[in-house]
DNA sequence: CCTAGATCGTTGGTCATGTCAACAATCTAG
DNA sequence: CTAGATTGTTGACATGACCAACGATCTAGG
């Protein structure tokens, strides 16, 4: 009874959005551990699954990632068979990364998961609600996340 | 024009409440920082504001901070003369932090950086959609961050 | 009264993460 | 052919959260 937060801080949205996406990405992260992988897995995955001849380069331009932590990232995925690294032969410096069909497989799971985890974060949230939400954050996410802003521009179309 | 995030990803409203949360935090710090301040500092300043006879372990709990963590945001804020340890005579154990007058100087100018801030991230949005947002993330809150659940409850009835 | 257990603030260690600089290999431009 | 830029890689570093243990103090039970 004595817990709580100042309305002052709880009246601003943005400090809203730091709380909540930190508890987000909490869960995100238990929840993927249960299943011996990480977010990162699931996004480095789904890149790969849109794009075609992805370079490393290009993996973590598209996520925000450092290229350095990027090298760990795969590492890991190559050890459990996610992935496989291939040296351009065009351009030798450069590795294309390839999703190997357990790579393919994983990624199915990732998404009911992350469908799962979607609906229960959501759960207090109607349909609507959710829609005009993800409207809100995506031109919040327009102006400040770089990454966001050429896939972005088509969905603000609709 | 390759680093594209993947639609995917950003189809979900929680995958972009993580990346506007950590960019958000990250706007936050450096703002923060220029003013020779931590948003920490803010949130104990706030919290000491509304409540009263505030001890460390009332304000860890409102914040969500671990107790040990609290300990040198309060070492800091106490080298700046924002506030003061007293050991509360009713109970030796205990630290009642109090605000200085400085505090209270510092508090009113935390307040409009605040305030700037959040008119810069969120100047994407028309003020009725603001408030939509403050909303939905409100309702969230209260389902998923356990020290906004008995404040919320008093906003969420308005 | 007095002893056992709980609580408060404090300290220190550990761990995960992100950031950054340097490096070898390779490509590109002049 | 050489100087500079780029790619992936490695390792160092800072940061910050987390956890366990500790002394001081309070509380409950005998």
């Amino acid at each position: 009874m004595k817990n709580k937060t100042p309305e002052e801080l709880i009246a601003s949205p943005v400090f809203l959005l730091k709380r909540l996406g930190f508890k987000a990405k909490e869960l995100h992260v238990d929840a993927y551990a249960d299943a011996g992988v990480h977010p990162y897995h699931y996004a480095v995955l789904a890149t790969l699954a849109e794009g075609e001849r992805e370079t490393q380069g290009a993996i973590a331009d598209a996520l925000d990632y450092d290229r350095g932590q990027l090298v760990g990232i795969l590492d890991e995925m190559e050890e459990q068979g996610l992935v496989e690294r291939r040296r351009d032969p065009e351009d030798r410096r450069r590795q294309v990364v390839v999703m190997t069909p357990e790579g393919r497989k994983a990624l199915t799971k990732m998404r009911a998961l992350s469908k799962k985890l979607d609906d229960e974060f959501l759960r207090p949230l109607t349909p609507e609600q959710r829609q005009q939400l993800q409207h809100l954050l995506l031109a919040l996410a327009l102006e400040h996340v770089p990454s966001c802003q050429i896939t972005g521009a088509t969905l603000v179309a609709r």
